[in-house]
DNA sequence: CCTTTTATTTCGAGGCTCGAAAAAAATAGT
DNA sequence: ACTATTTTTTTCGAGCCTCGAAATAAAAGG
């Protein structure tokens, strides 16, 4: 109930912690920056950092450019050639595989382009394990072995990182990646929803808007989310969670591809607005795939005049609108970042978005909603799943036991 | 960014948490029990303990009916002298203060009844201040000072604990008992939302069934919930949030009485119940109070009868339903608790709420939902303000620095 | 009264952080 | 060229804390 025990190891632990997030943060860092960002005495910066670099972590430079009098510091950085760490991303008929080294370089990236709806649980990891292999291949000289794989895919996961349990791009359920690409590559496998990887690389490189609690929505193929809350990425209990999309917005209303009725997404999914913009009955079963070229035509048409197009945009953004207050009644209003190729439409969406929240404003006022768009979300997903992993060796491996006598790369 | 550095003291704070929660949970333990309980070895146990004892915060206790072998044990208790604390919870015209001692033992409770609608933030504080007076007074020899209060609203706090934003109770708004009551007493105030404490109060009462997440959800004058996960109280970045209440149930739908429209609330609160019985359109304005009296008729006539009232409590069950639904999507089902006098009506609400969740199942299929009621919410209240301060002075008081010094009680 | 059994305390050993002092490594000045 | 100054980093002892082993305490059994 009340947590673990302590004893006098998890203080270094903690500390060491400290020292190397602080140290990814700003890139390089010198002993004595290190004290001053941590807090940490000199003497134990010292020491911790004695052992880091002894063990291989971090890399010590000596930037010769001494200009100011007194003894020159030391930079520190991570060492790139201590790790590396796979990064997999699943999406619609779209599969990356990345190899980021410890410092967080790219070493090497592959896209493969296919129908995934048809696509198998064991051909999928087929074809990522021959990629992945394949960039671990062609960059066997650098030293540094695979410690870790990152994947995210855009659909349900379960709690544990392990399995996928459900997805729109995809016809098979419950497909266990975790445990095939831990067999395949002897390393442990982190599996996430793809949007809970955006919010990762949001906060990575803008902590000073994305620092406390806020949600990153995925606008594409199916509405997701990833939500921090109090620091801390937020996961349901049994599964990813978060299924913003699915949250119910008319009961009992349209056909959503998740086999429910009513949920947003079936108001403000591409397919939703596509469905509405032609005039189909929103029972209508929802059409697959639709094609970036035609979306984008539909959104020159209602920004040119009123009409169905435009009703159909305004219709997406009333149920968005309606979802976000059902989520702000939860959670407290929170910045909103809004990601992919919806974020290309912003400006057809946001004011019933605006006027769904406003218009039913309470006791609390309408609250001032900031909304920020990144169109692009792959770059955001390959570096959210690569953060997580770095930070994850940095907080639970080479802060730990694990990392002892593992190393024998350089000793003073 | 990555929390605080770790020192030496910093380790033994936490295993005296460790003890403390240990012996609060089984009430009485012997240092042999303790070990084993915690992890900590025999050595550290002692250590911890007598600084405990010589603190005064735990007692000793030999209780002689030794009937085994070896050195009997000695059973280490809370010290109910040590410290008291104070209980206050504000209902719909109902005000109960309560003075609790370190055990958890109740020293005294008084309730006042009063209209709480036109009732004033100050003139509250006074009375509160003279309840508490008193039974402060009574108590005087008992020794123990009072070192906190805990004080839960049916409303919207702020995040910090400090002000009551708005309450349906009330008229007045942003009523800052926390300050007030600091400033009375001299000690720390936590000012919560009612639900919050529910929950407290069933985690403590039920581990075995509410160690997990969970939700409690109370229906009455109006519906609140308080939301447990990932064994921490969930609350908002601003605002004690979680409002479940008034999450919209229906676009521009029933008024309710936040001044928004569609609410669940609106459509489950018991005056949206009796507004719905009685024909009334559900654009009237909400009803002020409700006699508990006239609510029992109205289950009573729809229990006969197929009807009217009967079909206002099935709408009632259906908002309800889908309001979990969107909860569900957006933290995965988790084990539901109802409390208040809308617990006494479950078996009128049940149906329609099953209805709405699977109903609309999708890609997960119909979830086992346990719902669990209560329908005393008064008791459990209490019991969570009471458990929630003294899990405190626990945790965050007699743990860390704060108690050396201040208490001469007894030494060896 | 001695033995057995169980509970608790005592006593180094080994970690860890910290402050103060020492050492290291550069520039500035003469 | 050489010393003084400045800044960074390391070294060293003090003070906590936990732990295992051994010692001590306090009962029942025979």
């Amino acid at each position: 109930m009340a947590g673990a025990i302590a004893r006098s190891d998890d203080v270094r632990r903690q500390n060491r912690k400290l020292v190397l997030t602080a140290v990814r943060r700003r890139g390089a860092l010198s002993r004595t920056d290190i004290t001053a960002m941590t807090g940490l005495s000199a003497s134990t910066v010292s020491a911790i950092v004695a052992g880091l670099v002894s063990e291989g972590v971090l890399l010590e430079s000596r930037d010769s450019g001494a200009t100011r009098r007194g003894r020159p510091q030391v930079s520190l950085m991570p060492n790139p050639d201590i790790a590396k760490v796979g990064v997999v991303n699943l999406s619609l008929n779209s599969l990356t595989v990345a190899l980021v080294d410890y410092a967080g370089g790219t070493i090497a990236k592959q896209t493969a382009e296919f129908p995934t709806w048809p696509a198998t649980g064991v051909g999928l990891v087929a074809e990522i394990s021959t990629m992945l292999r394949s960039q671990l291949q062609s960059s066997a000289g650098s030293g540094g072995r695979l410690m870790r794989i990152s994947m995210s895919v855009q659909g349900v996961t379960d709690a544990a990182g392990e399995t996928m349990r459900w997805a729109p791009i995809i016809r098979e359920r419950d497909i266990g990646f975790g445990p095939a690409l831990r067999r395949g590559f002897g390393v442990p496998v982190s599996l996430a929803n793809d949007c809970a990887m955006l919010a990762e690389a949001l906060r990575w490189t803008d902590p000073a808007h994305y620092g406390g609690d806020f949600a990153a929505i995925m606008l594409s193929y199916g509405i997701g989310m990833g939500l921090y809350l109090k620091g801390q990425p937020f996961s349901g209990s049994h599964s990813s969670a978060a299924e913003f999309g699915h949250m119910a917005h008319i009961p009992y209303g349209a056909a959503c591809r998740c086999g429910r009725r009513g949920c947003i997404e079936a108001y403000a999914g591409d397919y939703a607005i596509w469905r509405n913009a032609m005039g189909m009955p929103d029972t209508a079963p929802p059409p697959f795939n639709i094609d970036a070229n035609v979306f984008a035509e539909l959104a020159e048409r209602a920004r040119e005049a009123a009409g169905i197009e435009r009703a159909a945009f305004h219709t997406a953004g009333r149920a968005i609108g309606f979802g976000l207050n059902n989520l702000f009644s939860l959670i407290d209003p929170v910045p909103i970042a809004l990601v992919g190729p919806g974020a290309r439409v912003f400006d057809l969406i946001e004011p019933e978005i605006r006027n769904a929240i406003s218009g039913t404003a309470g006791w609390d006022g309408a609250q001032a909603l900031t909304i920020r768009c990144y169109p692009e979300e792959h770059p955001l997903l390959l570096q959210g799943c690569a953060m997580t992993s770095l930070l994850h060796l940095d907080a639970d491996v080479f802060s730990g036991n694990e990392a002892r006598g593992l190393s024998q790369t350089s000793a003073a």
